[in-house]
DNA sequence: CTTAGGG
DNA sequence: CCCTAAG
């Protein structure tokens, strides 16, 4: 992947060349004069940029690509790769004077996520590239600024070469100068004094950072502060790595891989007992990613801590990289990348591979890892395209990843952002069906369109919905402008950075499904009470039931209601009780045949829990006869001789169950 | 598709 | 109610 940027040049020939067919096309170029494009693309194999297809289930929330520049050349690209990545507050900010700026942030395989990664680039540098290759997951808090005395910010690659070390040394003591400057700030204050002290010695630095690394390491990463610290390090020794290996001494390689250790050395023994309790594994994501995780799911789990461990999201695709990986620690980084990149081609790239593997620093544990990781991918293999985690999970993840974000972490940048926000969203639609959101961000005097990159689009909704959605569409056609006006996104909307695209035209379009009360769901509820209010009548005739319409759900008052919902009414009950009598608890589809037959909306699962609840409510009613009926809680009040009916019934069929 | 259960 | 796993 990382070839893509083969040199600066090219890659602004690819953007150049591809500009013409982006979602949103920017154009400032009139005022500014700055060829500036911005396209959401993912690199292929052989290190091309190809346009980000429908097929992959991208989810991108709050991205934000704000580039001013008085440069010739400024690109910024975020370039994603395989299915379910996810993205989540993925700053570039570019603000330069450079001649060729490039902020590049590639991400790549499935179901890697990278959140609040920062990529702040504010130069004057004649050649400026922020890269931040997202293979570490570790690096989800990734953040990269640079500022103005950095010539270059070429990170975690060696696949960009036009740089000289004198670039590298410069930028990674500048880098460091500003983490210790900044040693409290969770993120922003973008432009930190460039000049002070940038000739220390490389050696004491880095031993300095190691042995504050390693210190690091071996606390909890619980607080979030060293949370962040924690991620910052890694993250930084991440990008140092491969660049310290040239000038550094042996001893300092191995100082950071003895850093690396604790890290590993509280995993490793994990990842080979696949039997630990979910909580376990919790635990262990914890430890590995200094973050807490709700996630249920044993296969994700592990996987994750696995990609965490490796520092790469190749896991699972492929063994082709790990087992190196866990030897190596995070050396060959740059080797992952290369790997991915020519995996088609084939050719061993570590034979070829430019540098030279520390491979005299401590290999104790070496067999372990490979071992382990070895279990793990034929693991991987045996149980092939592992059920994904299943949409519950991810959504769950992404909940309170975000709860995350908007509690604590990151709250200069949101200063900063909410300060350059004051710009105009807009509704732009653009080649086909599709329907982008951008926003109009001006930045030092540079105007451009961002498209507020989102997605949400997994899984196919259910049937309901697609009935009402068809209902829905076929009302707009009337109307004028059937898609805009479907979409018109509300003030919430937008602060939710949800984009609801081909909700009508696209069967896989999904509502997302949160406890609290989003936009979808507003949205939803809306077009939900619609359809409801016109199916009411058809039941209510045809049942000719003159107490059938209490259910009718009214949306109004704020009141979050369930999708779904209607109340069962008494005859309702009756009814399911009756049919229960005559066929038989477990026979709903029968009862539904023939006692509910006007009723349509009640599927055989709705008589299933609803007779549940009737069950439940009998039995608990019956202990004290009083206080079930009197309960003034909740629904409605069951008579109290249906209720005996039912658990009367109940009785029946348990004793005699077929 | 239908049932059974968990959430 | 919703979602899934099993028949």
């Amino acid at each position: 992947m990382g070839t893509a940027v083969g040199t600066v040049e090219d890659c602004r020939e690819m953007f150049e060349g591809s500009a013409q067919t982006s979602v949103t096309p920017s154009s400032p170029t009139n005022q500014i004069g700055n060829p500036v494009a911005y396209k959401l693309v993912r690199v292929s194999g052989d290190g091309r940029l190809v346009p980000a297809t429908d097929e992959e289930i991208l989810e991108v929330n709050e991205t934000d690509m704000l580039i001013a520049s008085d440069a010739c050349q400024t690109v910024g690209y975020l370039a994603t790769d395989e299915e379910n990545l996810e993205v989540n507050e993925t700053n570039i900010h570019i603000a330069s004077d450079a001649c060729q700026t490039v902020g590049y942030l590639p991400t790549d395989e499935e179901n890697l996520e990278v959140n609040e990664t920062d990529m702040h680039i504010a130069s004057d540098a004649c050649q400026t590239v922020g890269y931040l290759p997202a293979e570490g997951i570790p690096s989800r808090l990734s953040h990269i600024e640079s500022s103005e005395a950095i010539n270059s910010g070429l990170l975690q690659s060696d696949n960009v070469r036009p740089y000289t070390d004198q670039y590298y040394e410069e930028m990674l003591q500048k880098v460091e100068q500003e983490e210790r400057l900044g040693n409290v700030h969770g993120s922003q204050v973008p432009s930190t004094p460039p000049d002070a002290n940038i000739q220390f010695s490389n050696e004491e630095k880095f031993i300095k950072e190691d042995q504050a690394h390693y210190e690091a390491l071996l606390q909890e990463p619980i607080s979030f502060s060293s949370n962040v610290q924690n991620e910052c390090n890694m993250n930084q020794s991440d990008m140092i790595e491969p660049y310290s290996n040239a000038a550094a001494s042996p001893k300092e390689t191995a100082l950071s891989e003895a850093a690396q250790k604790p890290d590993f050395s509280r995993v490793r023994g994990e990842i080979c007992l696949d039997d630990l309790p979910i909580k376990a594994l919790q635990e262990t994501f914890r430890a590995t990613f200094g973050r807490e995780t709700t996630v249920k799911d044993k296969t994700w789990l592990k996987r994750r801590i696995a990609m965490g461990l490796v520092k790469s999201c190749d896991v699972p695709a492929t063994n082709l990289t790990i087992k190196d990986n866990k030897l190596i620690g995070k050396q060959e980084k740059s080797n992952v990348i290369t790997n991915v990149v020519s995996k088609d081609m084939g050719d061993d790239v570590r034979a070829t591979k430019p540098k030279d593997a520390p491979s005299s620093t401590d290999h104790v544990n070496a067999t372990d890892h490979y071992y382990a990781s070895e279990d793990y991918s034929s693991e991987q293999r045996d149980a092939k395209r592992v059920r994904k985690p299943t949409r519950r999970y991810i959504e769950e993840l992404s909940e309170t990843d975000e709860k995350q974000q908007n509690d604590k972490p990151m709250i200069p940048s949101k200063d900063q952002r909410s300060s350059e926000k004051p710009e105009v969203r807009s509704i732009s639609v653009s080649s086909g069906k599709r329907v982008a959101v951008t926003r109009t961000v001006s930045l030092a005097g540079s105007e451009m369109k961002v498209p507020y990159v989102s997605h949400v689009q997994r899984s196919r909704p259910r049937e309901n919905i697609m009935a009402l959605m068809d209902y829905h569409s076929s009302c707009l056609e009337d109307r004028a402008s059937p898609a805009e006006s479907n979409f018109s996104l509300t003030p919430s909307q937008l602060n939710n950075e949800v984009v609801k695209r081909d909700l009508v035209v696209e069967s896989t379009s999904r509502p997302v499904q949160r406890e609290f009360a989003t936009s979808d769901k507003n949205n939803e509820e809306h077009i939900l009470s619609v359809v409801d209010q016109d199916m009411e009548p058809e039941h209510i005739d045809s049942s000719g039931n003159s107490s059938d319409d209490m259910g009718l759900p009214i949306t109004q008052g704020g009141a979050l209601r369930r999708k779904h919902h209607r109340a069962w009414t008494l005859s309702e009950v009756t009814n399911l009780v009756e049919g229960v009598s005559k066929y038989g608890a477990g026979k709903w589809s029968e009862i539904k045949k023939h006692s509910f037959s006007s009723h349509s909306y009640r599927t055989s699962v709705d008589l299933k829990d609803k007779w549940r609840n009737l069950l439940k409510a009998s039995f608990a009613q019956s202990p004290s006869n009083s206080m079930g009926s009197l309960k003034k809680h909740g629904s409605m009040h069951i008579p109290v001789q249906i209720l005996s009916r039912v658990r009367e019934l109940a009785e029946k069929q348990s004793l005699v169950p077929r």
